[in-house]
DNA sequence: GCCCTGTACCCAATCGTTTGGGTAGCGAAG
DNA sequence: CTTCGCTACCCAAACGATTGGGTACAGGGC
């Protein structure tokens, strides 16, 4: 079992090499070079000597001393608006588990949306001397990434995505699409969108493929009928109530580009007397783990959340290896529940 | 601004000295002993150029390099069952502000609430040298606690106390006992628990405060009464369902330890016709945020969770310096909406 | 006996800080 | 003119690992 005490003393290099009568550099060149052969570093029996020394005393390598020689901290840095954001959260779950097979660890930090405080969580972590950041509240106008870029900081995106940069991002535009086929199909004419923050590809590529696919289908969506809100329960539900204030439009179909903002939107047409799946219809997007578990079921757009963020720790690495990696954009599916399965008859 | 590129250059202590034509010793002394006075360690018009510099260049000493010496990385490891439950990602929050302010930085891993990823995250920490453990996955049997105890890592507990550990917790037998006093208040007879994992103290004390109150007031609630469950949305709906299945018993009121819980517990009774605060009444725990904006809003006991991260990082700053600390409780509140604010007439 | 080629190691510098212990120069006290 | 005590610094040894460059010895060929 390994032995590890913060603070005090853990084994060294030094003291394997005393135990085994040999010198620190010979115990670290076989312990380290296990794959490419261990270069007649050591007699076959003297590297198994150390191996079975090294695994008895529970060795780890001190990862400070490491990387100050190695200049690499195997650290990656991970930025999110907010982990209390399930989509995030589960993201990051992909995250750590790749990192981990990868033999890295990730730090996260929550940055609330606000670019002062991105600008701060970033530079927190390049102080740690990180490898690398994973970003995932990056914002269209992308400033911040231009600065990153400039200082040559090995960086991905993750579920927003900025053009020019190397992402890992659900495919928003088609989940937009899938959402205004699957609501024309079953007959709604009147749609509305919630359509998040503008400042946020996910919002944007979703409305838009959204939008752009019931268009083209023949259908009519005024720009008032797209109102843009924050991702979360409050901010649907406002974003519903501005929607149903309008009283020239009644739309028999809400699209909410986010679960929450979809949860949100429910319970204001609870307010306003309408019940969801009959008297109007609500598609979210993200598909988390409640969707399916609301009192009337919620149709969502399943995102492969964990794969983006598998995909993220891949991509980041491979721009650790000097490799250009591009932006990549994983496939969504769309799930009809209660909540939109009837037919709309049209007036 | 400062301009630390990971893996290439970035500005050292050595630098500065070299710029100013003095010795890296002294440079540091000045930095370093901001507070207290610098002893003597350069003439003030010296430490005010080294100052000067050291800004204009946006040095940030080598965190790798000051930990290899001071063996203190000022990193704190937490372990959370899983961050994609609200619950822990808005007390990680906390802890992240409160490590932030305290200039430490954190890991944050998921253990999915199995002993054996339990034991291998918290390897994978004191690998990583963490200075210390925040644990928000305690299983009351507590066996891996005894261990690192043992192993003499510092530690505290949170969200989950055990007994005979510091840790930072609400209430919860407390929390239990508001909602029963509530319940009866209203004229509930006959309840139920959902009560989540039996190896989590926050489970187990919720029920327990909410039991013996109840029946302290001259309530009885039967063994069969109780169903332990998982946490989220799946567990609630299913223990609600095996409620509901029992045609001997049927409770006007259910306690779900948990809100996801509780969600699930409306689907469930969604499903069996049952009209959540008229026929049946649910109050959860935690007063996440979708609890207040659910179709039918979600009457919850509010448990500070910010602080109780918050807490956390200070109670285990506390123990690195060789305080004792104790179990911390922070109280709760009772918040009532729809699913439970009707009086119950009792036939 | 001499040279050559391996094999199996060891040496020492280095990464960037911190920190206990100097020391040079200077003014003042004796 | 010492000696003392400052002040304002410098020196060098760690911390634990990595890594380019030795070196000693053995065995083989001529």
């Amino acid at each position: 079992m390994t032995d590890i005490r913060p603070g005090s003393k853990a084994v060294t290099l030094k003291d394997l090499a005393a135990e085994l009568g040999l010198h620190a550099s010979t115990v670290s060149r076989i312990l380290h070079a296990e794959t490419d052969t261990a270069r007649g570093a050591a007699a076959p029996a003297t590297a198994q000597r150390i191996r079975d020394l090294a695994r008895k005393v529970g060795y780890s390598p001190n990862p400070q001393a490491k990387g100050l020689r190695t200049r690499r901290s195997h650290l990656l840095g991970v930025i999110v608006p907010r982990l209390s954001d399930l989509v995030l959260a589960v993201i990051y779950e992909g995250i750590e588990e790749a990192a981990d097979d990868a033999h890295y660890s990730t730090f996260v930090m929550n940055s609330r949306d606000d670019p002062a405080m991105q600008r701060r969580k970033a530079e927190i972590m390049l102080t740690r001397r990180v490898d690398g950041l994973i970003i995932g509240d990056a914002h269209l106008d992308g400033d911040i990434l231009n600065e990153l870029t400039e200082r040559q900081v090995p960086f991905v995106l993750m579920n927003r995505a900025v053009p020019g940069f190397p992402s890992a991002t659900c495919d928003d535009t088609l989940g937009g699409t899938l959402v205004a086929q699957h609501l024309w199909d079953k007959g709604h004419r009147s749609v509305s969108v919630i359509a998040g923050e503008p400042y946020a590809s996910t919002a944007v590529d979703r409305t838009n493929g959204f939008v752009s696919r019931f268009r083209s289908l023949g259908g009519q969506i005024p720009e008032r009928a797209i109102v843009w809100s924050r991702f979360d329960t409050l901010g649907g539900r406002s974003a519903a109530d501005t929607i149903f204030s309008d009283k020239n439009r009644r739309p028999s179909a809400i699209f909410a580009v986010n679960d929450f903002a979809a949860i949100g939107a429910m319970g204001a047409a609870n307010s306003h007397g309408l019940l969801v799946g009959r008297d109007l219809a609500i598609v979210g997007f993200n598909d988390t783990s409640l969707a399916a578990q609301l009192p009337i079921a919620l149709s969502s757009v399943r995102s492969p959340m964990m794969d983006i963020g598998r995909l993220a720790v891949k991509l980041l690495l491979g721009v650790l290896n000097g490799e250009t990696v591009k932006a990549v954009k994983l496939a969504p599916i769309l799930c009809v529940r209660e909540s939109s399965s009837q037919n709309w008859m049209s007036e």
